[in-house]
RNA sequence: GGCGCAUUCGUCUAGUGGCCUAGGACGCCGCCCUCUCAAGGCGGAGAUCACGGGUUCGAAUCCCGUAUGCGCUACCA
């Protein structure tokens, strides 16, 4: 019987997750789901000096956001236990002592002045950077001295001088670093605090992990958390780096890329499933076709093997594609509900709040099909909802309309209109189209002018379906507008 | 600079020695549909598979080298 499969998502609060960052989360969760194993939510604040407020809860609200359940960890608890990492000194501290005892770590004094200065050297002399391990064998009298001299010393591992570290990556396959080229990397810090490497190690152990699928970042530093593994004694996980995601340049997502954390597309108006599929593609693939997908496809299908091994850029118009695919396959009712909420943010304050839901509902058949984002829905009705239409009266001339025409072709729609009996789009259509050659226009100009003065632009949903849910006074209130600016 | 990883259309990708005169998707272009805008349908342009050597009857696929890109190189994660 083999150990069951138990994954981490190990985020620190230090700002709010990008989509790179997300990613490896969805990863570990559907690897998790696939396998039937456990998907476990670790906090890594352990760096106090860049944790920031409102971070940690941004993280579990776009996990949440998407989906993403977790087995364990902060909220819902577990049986490996607090999953913050704060809440975790003593282990560490019990980790880095036993590590001291042992010889395989030890104390250093330096202060971070001597090493700027140290690595300015380095940096000067075209030498590999990396910590001098003046520290690793002090004598004793010269650690007596320093410890009496009051400064707070560091913990730091004792990579072995010789030899090579070797592992097996699932997505790279075999990995090599000669010892040599790594440095005593800190364990613990003087405030107390361990680092990355140090935590890492003791709480995927702890935790009993059986993979970690992080991301390639992590790649070399690698090679030291396997040695500290071994100086521990544990059994170390198995390891998948996942490829990074980069921005249109080519690096490293930051915020200089624009809108890159998760939650920012929820407020631009993108859905969690289009968000979930789209970002599982980046670096995933179920074969050479099929891209639209379910979870529930998705988590049937995801494995590691097809994991790609390439960094890939974020592309924001398949996105944009891939969502409006999705808002299209939404029930009307399920659209309504998405898009209320944008609505009653982004509507002018004028407009009577709240947004009545049946009225929204009725416009959102003629809206559906050409948005591609929640967001969009508040330029794609507004004139549904405001009192006064703003528009220059010139666009009412289109295509070298004369301003006679247009004034005799409002009127006599305007007339006619008034006396229709059924005020519906079927009604609006028999009544119009015909007429456009009595006011001696073509079909295409007639209702381009109408359909200014009735939303003040040019490009709109379909016609009579939007005067019929305008409804008629609207509609005549609005040619009467139209004529007083062309009048005027 | 050192170490590591990667390299197929602009972008996401399929491809695990012959099915590849390299397939799909987004985007782009054209046509059709059409009251505008979308959506939809059809078609097109777009990759000498980074480059150079091997191995093999045969290589996008295996090996070596070079180039380029990215990552790491903190008392950050």
């Amino acid at each position: 019987m083999t150990a069951p499969i138990r994954v981490r998502y190990a985020p620190s609060p230090t700002g709010y997750p990008h989509v790179g960052n997300i990613r490896t989360a969805i990863f570990n969760w559907l690897f998790a789901r696939h396998q039937g194993g456990s998907f476990i939510l670790r906090l890594e604040d352990t760096d106090l000096a860049r944790t920031v407020e409102g971070a940690a809860e941004a993280i579990l609200e776009s996990l949440l956001w998407l989906g993403l359940d977790w087995d364990e960890g902060p909220e819902v608890g577990g049986a490996f236990g607090p999953y913050i990492q704060s809440q975790r000194l003593p282990l560490y501290h019990e980790t880095a002592g036993r590590l001291l005892r042992q010889g395989a770590a030890y104390l250093c004094y330096c202060s971070p002045e001597r090493l700027d200065q140290m690595r300015a050297e380095q940096a000067r002399r075209k030498q590999p950077p990396g910590y001098d391990r003046r520290c690793r064998e002090l004598s004793p009298d010269e650690r007596k001295a320093l410890e009496s001299s009051g400064v707070k010393p560091v913990v730091r591992f004792k990579i072995p001088l010789e030899g090579q570290t070797t592992f097996t990556d699932i997505i790279r396959g075999e990995v090599t670093f000669q010892n040599s080229t790594l440095d005593d990397f800190v364990l613990l810090k003087s405030d107390g605090y361990p680092t990355y490497h140090l935590a890492n190690i003791v709480d995927d152990h702890e935790m009993q992990v059986s993979d970690v699928l992080r991301a390639e970042e992590w790649l070399s530093s690698t090679p030291r958390h396997l040695l500290l593994y071994a100086a521990m004694g544990y059994e170390p996980p198995r390891f998948a780096h996942l490829p990074m995601i980069l921005g249109p340049d080519r690096s490293k997502l930051s915020k200089r890329h624009g809108a890159t954390a998760l939650l920012e597309f929820r407020e631009q108006g993108y859905l969690p499933e289009a968000m979930l599929n789209f970002l599982t593609l980046l670096g995933w693939s179920l074969d050479d076709h099929t891209e639209l997908m379910s979870r529930e496809e998705i988590v049937s299908n995801f494995s590691l093997e097809r994991v790609s091994q390439t960094a890939a850029i974020f592309n924001h118009q398949k996105l944009e594609w891939m969502n409006g695919v999705y808002i299209r396959h939404l029930s009307p009712d399920e659209f309504t509900r998405r898009m209320l909420p944008f609505l009653e943010k982004g509507l002018p304050p004028e407009v009577t709040r709240p947004v009545p839901f049946e009225y929204a509902r009725r416009l959102a058949p003629l809206i559906q099909e050409r948005t591609k984002t929640l967001a969009e829905t508040v330029a794609l009705t507004d004139f549904f909802f405001v009192e006064q239409l703003q528009y220059e009266a010139s666009l009412l001339l289109d295509k070298g309309l004369s301003r006679e025409m247009a004034i005799q072709a409002l009127k006599t729609a305007r007339e006619r209109i008034e006396t229709l009996d059924q005020f519906d789009s079927a009604s609006l259509e028999g009544l119009l189209r015909p007429l456009a050659t009595g006011v001696g226009m073509n079909a295409s100009g007639f209702f381009g002018l109408l359909r200014v003065a009735v939303t003040g632009r040019k490009a709109a949903p379909p016609l009579f379906q939007t005067m019929e849910a305008l409804g008629r006074q609207r509609c005549l209130d609005r040619m009467e507008m139209a004529l007083a600016g062309l009048q005027r």
